[in-house]
DNA sequence: GATGAATGAGGATTCATTCAT
DNA sequence: CATGAATGAATCCTCATTCAT
């Protein structure tokens, strides 16, 4: 089989398995669900992920390749100031999860409790994540724009904490609501408290 | 059985399951191994919970109880300011989660998944602590010292979403720091953004 | 506690058992619901009975004597004709079965499924209740109103097996006829297959 | 895989559970042992029966379909008369039942316990039994063979209640008999019964 | 590569029975 | 005598995974 169509299939299974653990729970959902879902047979999905959990494993690397990614390139950009990319990744990080309820879901529900057995793994995923954000912090802190004094790792946090919350909240709440129209007040309020005085 | 020695084992068997979800997931945990560890037959758990989730259930009522029953007298205490206020809820919320560290894996892995059953339950008592925090962030917008554009909710949810992160982060890294050393610096990243200038 | 008092509670018991197994079965039925209902504690039932399925058996001996003891009566009878005793042992055992519809529903639907149990002691006391019947087609024959041909225990298993089947159609028709009302064209039936030319 | 060698496997496992089942009741057989008797794992039994109660249901199918197409047949036969094809019913029924032991247990024993649950369903294939020999009773009524005022659903009920009988009665005695041996007896008394004189 | 029938280990829950009070 | 809390054996069913076709 051609790598590229092998590639397609491996990704229905994906799509597939994303939309039925979001309604279901990881625990909720079965292979076979996902494996008529996806349209082929139970068997296939071995022949692609490992095993049940490589698939939820593999619903997070991708996603967060496209977070890490995107969030990549505001960091490098040259010339732009730490807090209108602070601001933008504020901004990515909402619209990407919002874009996507379902994968939203899992995010904000899903990976938190397999996390005893992702726990590595995703974190360490979450660490590089949390090290884009603090290389802004820091940058900010260099051009004096940001608090001196801003642990720049906590301060990571903190902002990916408020984040979070915002997507729990959102998945959370059953409202139509945008999530991605939090951006801005939610960036008012990180760079109030980070603003250098 | 006198109703207190109904209430004791009640206790001993939450205390077991605490500890083994903590450890093993909920999923992971088996009603056998709760009962083995609280020291009781099997059987016996179904006498005092109503099912496998119910001990979930009332593993969470029992915590938020206590975050709420002391957050509430601090929110009620007449003459301190609203920022001593969120100073001290925010202290509260990282001591006593510190505190038990089986607690706050449970707390911030496993309530996160078993969400779509207790969505409801779990989510309208995280209502009534952000209300909480919530009438903290209107005191002080009130009193002139937060910025009056804040909205209270919203910035409730932030504070929530940042204890929350903290809560998460330190359950997941191993290291031996504690979590109540985290309050001071949280809180004047929070002030920070919150204050009217 | 005297012997009528603990013969009161016994029965109490018994009546509560009869309550509930006709309703929800012999395997439907806790010992705590007959408990419950009795008004008394699930431990009390085995003061008065070895166990769930002596309560089954007590039941039926129970009602067992009255079948049997008013067919003697009948039987015993001197200066009735055979065809006069078969009329109103048909009639007795209609009505004694249309009497209790809970008495019946046991009857006819639960004790088959305990035969394997039960066996020996069930099919003893049917055993004697149809050599009372038999008696009576015996005594028809002697008297020369009966066919000289018919085997006397056959005839008799006839004639229960009628009766028998009258019950349970009458037990699974929810209809509110009377089981009773069946007793003359029966009789008319059986009687005519059994007359001599 | 082939439908019919699902058919096959589907029959050995209701072959499976007749002989259980008739050895230890319904509710004395566990999933296990029919699967293990089938020589399956206990988990197929679940890809041919939706549960262990469709087990017994489809039991009593199977067997249901052979006595009321058989019966058809002989209703069916133009040119017979009403008492000869009475006759043969009541022949064919004794000796469908007594060609297998173990599911004339099942038939005599079990599907009454069973009946709170199946009631609608098993009673439903059984009025169409009953239909079939109310038809030949009416036929002979009009032929002017059997008695005018008989009723011919209920002599339908009695004529079953007949068979009934004698088929627990064989059932239950352990004795060496063949039960198809009866037939003629039975076919005169209720033959004796129904002629018009 | 793909299928899907078969596997069988595993677990929540029920309930008859016991026995300390 | 009576209680009812506690026991723990017993069982139905699910579902991740395998493998013959």
């Amino acid at each position: 089989m051609s790598s590229t169509r092998r590639e397609v299939k491996r990704e229905r299974i994906l799509d597939a398995a994303v939309l039925e653990i979001a309604r279901q729970g990881y625990y909720g959902t079965t292979v076979s669900t996902i494996a008529r879902r996806a349209g082929v047979a139970d068997g296939t999905i071995y022949l692609y992920f490992k095993n049940k959990e490589d698939v939820l494993v593999s619903i997070f690397e991708r996603a967060m390749q496209r977070f890490i990614g995107e969030a990549q390139r505001i960091v490098d950009e040259h010339g732009a100031g730490a807090e209108e990319k602070l601001r933008r990744i504020v901004a990515l990080h909402l619209s990407l999860l919002g874009e996507n309820r379902d994968l939203a879901i899992i995010f904000q529900v899903e990976f938190r409790h397999t996390v005893h057995v992702l726990e590595l793994l995703s974190r360490s995923r979450i660490r590089d994540y949390l090290a884009l954000i603090a290389g802004v912090v820091q940058q900010g802190k260099d051009e004096g724009v940001f608090r001196p004094e801003a642990d720049a790792l906590l301060t990571a946090k903190v902002i990916f904490g408020v984040l979070d919350e915002m997507g729990t909240d959102w998945v959370l709440s059953h409202k139509n609501t945008r999530l991605g129209s939090r951006a801005e007040p939610v960036s008012d309020l990180l760079l109030g408290g980070l603003r250098a005085s």
